[in-house]
DNA sequence: AAATAAATACGATAAACATCGTACTAAAAC
DNA sequence: GTTTTAGTACGATGTTTATCGTATTTATTT
């Protein structure tokens, strides 16, 4: 991953990993949703995103399937470890404060993160 | 807070942050630490991010003084959950995993961590 | 006071981003 | 077989970002 996305890719990235394989008519939909895209805007970034290598296409029927070339986990991984890096003086455990104490964390949630936390500890010895 | 800093942005309010109101000349020097950056490049950036709001100056000396009106707690909390909702479906949970799994925690801070847990757990009732 | 050093001000520039209009092409509908 | 629809290609544009050079001003040194 030479660039990371920019905000704007993030968005169409997002989609092709729910729905998986799609046309730039079914993204710039999806797109529609949350805000007011012209369909040529969408075409001209998922080109930009191919040439990118973030995404590639199938060109085999007149309709273009593209697919995300780059994973959900390695965005999220080097996006986390990015932010640890800049505003938490590379520590995790500030991220997973800041995390934990300004969200409402369901109970749910906080029961699995000590299983995590539980196997973790398990593995480091 | 209207725009987010830039990355580079985030360099020099890291360096606000740690040591307090400074001159554009201590900046550049810590900046420099990492990368090669012309003075006047810093300077400028710096007068940017005053226009922008995210510093302010004292011009009471030749030497200008600049401080981070943006607090880091303030720009850390944006940024998580800016990242929990593009990457992480609105999931703090799979952010925090995501944080623990590729990282190497510490026992240290993994008991620190299930503190916070049982502290949040006995507000929650 | 003249020369040197150290600071700010300002404008220019190149690259990246996001956006969209127009032109062209292939398929579908009539 | 025209017309309409739905797609891609491509170029233009305005904005933001990052960078730096030159000019100017103020302080310090000699």
């Amino acid at each position: 991953m030479q660039r990371k996305p920019t905000d704007a890719e993030l968005e169409v990235l997002q989609i092709l990993w729910t729905y998986g394989p799609n046309s730039v008519r079914f993204v710039n939909t999806e797109l529609s949703k949350n805000r007011e895209v012209v369909y040529t805007t969408t075409l001209k970034m998922m080109q930009v995103m191919t040439e990118k290598g973030f995404l590639k296409r199938d060109t085999a029927q007149r309709t273009h399937l593209y697919e995300a070339t780059i994973s959900k986990e390695m965005v999220q991984e080097s996006m986390v470890n990015k932010m640890v890096d800049t505003v938490f003086q590379g520590s995790t455990l500030k991220l997973v404060m800041q995390a934990l104490g300004h969200e409402k964390t369901s109970s749910k949630d906080l029961e699995a993160i000590k299983k995590i936390i539980h196997n973790l500890e398990n593995d480091q010895q």
